[in-house]
This record gives C-alpha cells, structure tokens and sequence, in this order.
DNA sequence: CAGATGATAGTTTTT
DNA sequence: CTATCATCTG
C-alpha cells in the first residue's frame, strides 16, 4: 500500500475514532469489529446497551470504514480534506463524508434480536434518538416478534396456513390435558406441566416427535413422552396454531427448507447482533447461524455469568463454545463497570469466583469503594421486612426516592411480609411479576371470547369459554361435539350449528343454538364496530359482565383488570388503526407484564431476582438469604443448579448501584411450617472485610434469655412467631385472650380476634370489629376485655 | 349440569 | 397457609 492510501486511512480512523470518543477502548473494539464472528462478553453494567448502538450507528454512517483496508481511489483534494478534519478543523460534514468513500450499511440490512419487549424497547427507542429515521428502519425485536414476520411470509412451506394462531402456556396445558386424556394416561402418573416440559425441551433442541421417538426408543417413559408429543403436535397443526416454542423452530425449518428463502434472509439480515446470548437454547442458535450463515457478520453479546434461565432450555454451552463454532471468532470483554460501587462489584467478583464454568471476567469500577455491603440477620421474616422498610424509611429521609429502592427475592411467595410491613407503614409499593396481567383468568376469558370471534375454528380459546358464564353446556355436550366434528372433519363451531341434526346433541339444541347465534351476532358487531365497542359488546352479550359483577368485591377487581384490557386495546386501535381485531390479538399474544414497568411512578419495587435482570436501583435488598431457600433447596444435589443459583446471586448484587443489603431471618413460615434455616453459603462467600453485619436474632435470643431470668417476668414473645388459631400466648403482660376470642373494646365494640403478632414489648393484636371493620391494635396501648361468646 | 367439598401440591419463567 | 383442581352429591 502507498503512503497515500495509508495516510487517507489513518486520517479516517482518527476522524471515526473521535465521532466515538465517548466509548472507552474496549467498547470501541466492539463498535468497530463489525465484519465476521464477535462475541462480546458484557459484565454487568458494562454499558453493552450503549455499545450495541453506538454499533449500529457506525455501520449506517460508516459502514466498515475504520478497518478497510482498501479505500479505492481518491483525489488529492478528497485526501487534503480528510487529513484537515482529523487534524480537528471543523469541515462541512457532508463533503467530509463523501470525501471519505463510506460505503454505509442500509437500516434494513441490520437485525438486532433481544429477549424481551422491554429491550427491544429500549433498543429502538434510543436507536430513534441517535438516528431519527434511519434508526426506526432498522430491524430490532425479539426472537418470537423477528421469526413471526417470517413465518407469516414462509410458513405456508410447511402446511400451516399463514393467518396461524398462537398458543400460550396455558393453552398448550389444555392441549396436552387432552392429548393425555384421548392416549387414556393418568395425570398423576405424566403430570401435564413436565409432559409440556419435556416436549418444549424437544422442541429447543429441533428434535421432531419422530426424531424424539427414535431417540428414546428404550426408555419407556420417554417413549410414551413422544406419543403425547405427536399427538400434541397432530393436534395443534388441525388447529392452526404454534406454540411459543414452534415460532423459533419452525422458522429454522422454513429456513433448512429452501435454499432461496434461507439466502433471501442471509442477504436481507446481512448484520445480526444478539443480545443475552448466554440466554439462547439450541433452536435460537441454530437460527442465529443460519442467518449469518452467509457473512459471517454475527455480534452476540452476553455474559455468562448472567446466564439464570437454564430451567427454561438455555444452553449456557452457546456462549461457552462461540469460538469454537464460530471460526477465528473476536472476543472482547467489557469489564468496566459504570454502575456500582467497587465494594459491591468485590462482592459480586468474590461470589461469582466460586463457580467453575466460566469464562472467566473481572468487574472494576472508577466509581470509588462506597460503603460496606450490609447483611442483616432477622428473628423471622416480619422482622426482616420491618428492618427493610426501617432502610427504606431512612432513604426516603435522606432524599432519595422509593424507587430508587428494590425488594429481590427467589419466590414471589416471599414478596407478601414485605408487602404487610410495606402497608402498614403507608409506602406504595409495586410488585412486578407475579400472576401476570395476561394470565389473569378474566383476562384470558375475554381475550378467547374476541379469538373465537376472530377465528371460530379455534377449539381450545371456544372450549375455554363455551361454559364461561354457565349456560348448560357441560363438559358431556362439550365432548359429543368433539367426537362428532373429529368424525365428519369439521370444526366444532360448524358441528354446533347443526346441533338439532345429531341425535346425542338434540336435548341440548336449546343452549349450543343460542351460543352460536350470539358468537355470529359479535361477529357481525366487529365489522361495524370499534375494537373497544366490541369488548363492552362482549361483556355484555356473553353475560361475561354481569358474572363478575355478581361476585364481590373480587368481582370488582376483575372488571377493574377488564377495563384495563379495554385502554390497552383503545391504546392499540390509536396506534395502528390498520391493525384491527386480529393485530391486536397478535401483538397481546407475544406481550408480557414487564413491559409496563413504569419507571416514572415513585413505588418501591418489588421483584423476583430473575425478573431483576437488565434493570439497576440505587439501594438493592435481597431478603431470604438462606440454605435451602437461595439457593434452593432443590438445587443443593447438582453442581450445575448450584452454579445457577450462584449465577441468580450475582445478578442480584450486581442490580445495586449504591447500597446493598443481603438479609435473612433464623426461622420463618414457609407453606404454613415455620422452618429454621443456616444462613445462605453465599453470604459466606463474601469476603468479611466488605460486610457490616449485624444479628438481631442473636440480640433477641439474648434478651429474652436475661429478661426470662428477671424475678417479675414480662410478656417475652416467643422470638417473632404468629400466635396460631387456638394458641394463647404465655400468660403475661395483662393479656387474656387469644386469637378467636370474642373481645370488646371501649371505641369499635365487640369483635374477634385475627391473629396477635409479638412485636418488641408488646403485642399486635389484629381484631375484626363486628360494625368498624378489621384494626390492628396494640394491646398495652388500648385495653382489650375478653367476653364469653 | 352445577355447586360444594375435600385433597393436594406448591422455584425461578424474557416469549 | 392458600389457591387450584378433581371428585362427589343433589
């Protein structure tokens, strides 16, 4: 090469070198290396978001320029000008870029594949920001949204129309509850759930009910495994419909299938970056390489250390053996940290360290040592999530605000002390996770009204509500009407229509008649109709209303979820008034909860860990940190669950951005036991130096002990436990009644004791007042007198 | 067919 | 403890 050429190359680099000036070194690396394999190995809080950005912006600006080596020709003027702008001085910026020879990637020729919605989101959201237009024309979204759109396009391939539906998890169960039932096995000898389990692990792995059965030919248990699978899978193509898993799958299948298809992709996607990588299963990355099967131009970001979904059929094994995979593959490693203290990232290093099977990463900050890492040990879980609320309390009063505070925890089970103490002290709280907004049983009966009405053929949405409200079609009828549309091949729908022509369904002609006239009526409602007058017109019609508004207040809160269902879709119809009922339909089935974590309400937030990842607080608590909770019993037998569990760990400690407090109770009540645990191992992998540790269980073991040794004993509760139905605390401190008892008082009257709750030196006393309702009470505060009943 | 009653089984879950 | 589900009875 010339001196030219190489001084035209060098005045270049500097000039994208500086347009990236905000990136440290590594992150550069990443945002440069855009031809062949890159993984990039992100740790927590490494900024890989920024990164996979800054990346794409590059290409659509730059394309590859930072590392060609052969720019073509170019004038002396062009030359001149470059060497000018990389000297520093300012130059139109459009004669630079043309004066540069860039050959830009277009928008469209770049796929961005993430996990969730929410970073999906988050991604095209903050690509708009830096690249306005261009940045909208990108292609980012999740694995199931990238491989919809294909399958809509291809999968007439593979004997599916392209108007399919899709089944949820809890779709999926009945089918295979029917499946169950049509090969006459027993549900508690194959439990549905692990049968779905193991199908959906088959099809993570591309294995067909054929290949699974030849597989397995020798295992007996498996083997029945593959006939449900068939049969499952038989099932779900008569109706149309994929399943989570089958929209991964079958788009590799679409792929395998047709050179053309494949190479029209290759070409289309011909940049692909995936983010969470270590979260991948074998379908995601057998499709992640046939798209980049043609150039090579695949970045996956991850971290291994992150990886907590290994239940669910990611592969850690992805990551660990990109390169070999992937040949001559780059590995850059991000490992400053732009979000915690260092005392927290030595926590989390010293943690992590503990596990084998790892890539190996080290975690540094340049934002200072903070303060110690708290671990607090608690006499039970009321008084672990007093302590919490006392933290967050004293947050609050040095100015921070509540949602710069998170509750983690390994079972959403956990979440309810933490949310009494939380009510009591009058702070608002949200809870993420949990029962779904989309799993909620109204939720999922309306949404499999409007399906049937979209689409009658859909048996398991019309099974679903045939019967929701009560309206006399029990599960026999139900069952004659599937035998009759399997025997003559017709939809059941269809079979209900001409209820009077089959002698088993002549008695219940009344009822199915009526049923099916009003699903035609709702149908001829939704052509004239805006989507929310269809759902006010379904809750009407159906009875589906007035059910719920018969039931109470639990009632109440149904209608409430309903009318929230109802702005979603008014939300929808503003959005994309093309979309119609079946677009809307589409995108619920692929929408989650998380997606409206609403980061500007002041609330605590209140979480599992694994929901936790990806997001950042200033000030983290992590309550149970106990054996046989965290890590969880279950996994204590294998290396690999407890190397989960430890990963789940990290995630964990690494959410906090300030101050992190690892807490946990001596006993607690857990499914109506109250159990004893050790402290968690993981609390001891943590070098003492970076902890402050304080033991309350310890102290009030301790007093009690000196109290209970005093002349004039007082009420010592039994350290922190509920006193039971029938139990009466120990004699003392004036108290004569128990829970159950019939007691008076001298402002609310006559009421019945709740539950009484051992607080410091007195007690809690919950009372539920036959005319004011249910108060919580001190009992050395306000007297209460017990009366015969 | 519908309501009631007892038995039972309880990690984590981006789509 | 408690929500859910299969089984029983009117």
């Amino acid at each position: 090469m010339d001196v030219r050429e190489q001084q035209f190359i060098n005045a270049r680099k500097t000039i994208i070198e500086r347009a990236f000036g905000r990136m440290n070194p590594m992150q550069k690396q990443a945002v440069f290396h855009v031809n062949g394999p890159v993984l990039i190995l992100a740790g927590a809080g490494s900024g890989k978001t920024t990164v996979l950005i800054n990346r794409i912006a590059y290409l659509l600006h730059y394309g590859n320029a930072y590392e060609e080596t052969t720019p073509g020709s170019f004038t002396d003027e062009e030359l001149a000008l470059v060497k000018r702008a990389a000297d520093g001085e300012q130059v139109d910026a459009l004669s630079l870029d043309y004066a540069m020879h860039l050959r830009p990637v277009a928008p469209w020729n770049v796929l961005a594949i993430t996990f969730t919605n929410k970073a999906a989101n988050e991604l095209k959201e903050r690509l708009r920001a830096m690249l306005g237009e261009d940045g909208d024309r990108v292609n980012a979204g999740t694995f199931h949204y990238i491989c919809l759109r294909i399958l809509r396009r291809e999968i007439g391939a593979l004997g599916y129309s392209s108007n399919f539906t899709i089944y949820d998890t809890d779709d999926s169960l009945r089918v295979i509850k029917d499946c169950l039932s049509e090969l006459s096995l027993d549900e508690k000898m194959f439990p549905p759930k692990s049968m779905l389990t193991k199908i959906s692990r088959a099809k993570d792995s591309l294995l067909t009910p054929e290949a699974f059965l030849r597989e397995n030919e020798s295992d007996f248990k498996l083997r029945i495994v593959g006939n449900v699978y068939a049969l499952y899978q038989k099932k779900l193509k008569e109706a149309n419909a994929l399943d989570f898993d089958d929209i991964i799958c079958m788009t590799v299948r679409v792929l395998e299938a047709d050179e053309d298809v494949l190479s029209h992709y290759q070409n289309l996607y011909r940049y692909l970056m995936v983010d969470e990588y270590q979260d991948t299963n074998h379908a995601q990355y057998r499709l992640v390489s046939l798209l980049s099967g043609k150039y090579q131009n695949l970045c996956v970001v991850g971290d291994d250390d992150q990886s907590i979904y290994k239940f669910r059929g990611a592969t850690i094994e992805n990551i660990l053996s990109f390169e070999e995979e992937f040949g001559d593959a780059k590995v850059i490693r991000l490992e400053q940290n732009y979000r915690s203290t260092q005392t927290i990232l030595d926590a989390a290093n010293a943690l992590i360290a503990h596990n084998n099977a790892r890539k190996g990463k080290n975690l540094w900050t340049e934002n200072g040592q903070g303060r110690p890492v708290i671990s607090y040990r608690a006499v039970d879980e009321t008084g672990e999530a007093s302590y919490v609320v006392r933290q967050i309390e004293d947050s609050v009063a040095k100015g921070l605000k509540l949602s710069d505070n998170a509750v983690l925890y390994r079972t959403n089970a956990q979440s309810s002390a933490v949310e009494r103490q939380l009510v009591r002290a009058g702070i608002s709280y949200r809870i993420v996770g949990g029962t779904k907004f989309y799993d909620r049983k109204e939720i999922r009966d309306v949404l499999a009204y409007l399906r049937v009405i979209a689409n009658p053929s859909d048996t398991v949405r019309l099974k679903r509500i045939i019967n929701e409200p009560k309206r006399g079609i029990g599960d026999t009828t139900v069952s004659h009407v599937e035998e009759i549309a399997s025997r003559v091949g017709e939809s059941m729908f269809d079979v209900m229509k001409q209820a009077g022509s089959y002698a088993v369904l002549a008695k219940k002609s009344a009822p199915l008649d009526a049923f099916v006239s009003m699903i035609e009526q709702l149908r001829d409602c939704k052509e004239e109709m805006q989507l929310e007058e269809l759902l006010d017109a379904v809750m009407e019609q159906t009875g589906y209303g007035d059910m719920l508004a018969l039931q109470g207040r639990e009632g109440q809160t149904r209608l409430e979820n309903v009318a929230e269902l109802k702005s979603s879709l008014i939300k929808y119809e503003a959005e994309n008034p093309e979309g119609g009922l079946e677009g809307f339909l589409e995108e619920v089935s692929l929408f989650t909860d998380l997606d409206n974590l609403n980061e500007d309400e002041d609330r605590v937030i209140l979480m599992t860990m694994h929901s936790a990842k990806g997001l950042e607080f200033k000030q983290v608590y992590v309550i149970g940190m106990e054996e046989n909770l965290f890590p969880s019993y279950q996994s204590s037998t294998s290396d690999a669950d407890l190397e989960e569990e430890r990963r789940l760990a990290y995630v964990a400690v690494t959410r906090a951005k300030e101050r992190l407090f690892l807490l946990s109770a001596s006993q607690r009540m857990l499914f109506g036991h109250t159990s004893r645990n050790q402290p968690s191992r993981f609390l001891r992998e943590i070098p003492e130096n970076l902890l402050e540790q304080h033991d309350d269980a310890a102290r009030a073991f301790a007093s009690a002990m000196s109290r209970a040794s005093k002349p004039k004993p007082t009420y010592t509760p039994e350290i922190g436990r509920s006193v039971g139905v029938g139990e009466k605390p120990a004699q003392s401190g004036g108290i004569s009644y128990g829970v159950g008892d019939v007691v008076s008082h001298k402002v609310f009257g006559r009421g019945t004791v709740v539950s009484m709750t051992p607080m410091a030196n007195d007690t809690l006393v919950e009372v539920r007042f036959d005319t004011k309702g249910t108060k919580k009470i001190m009992a050395n505060f306000a007297k209460l007198t017990k009366i015969d009943a």
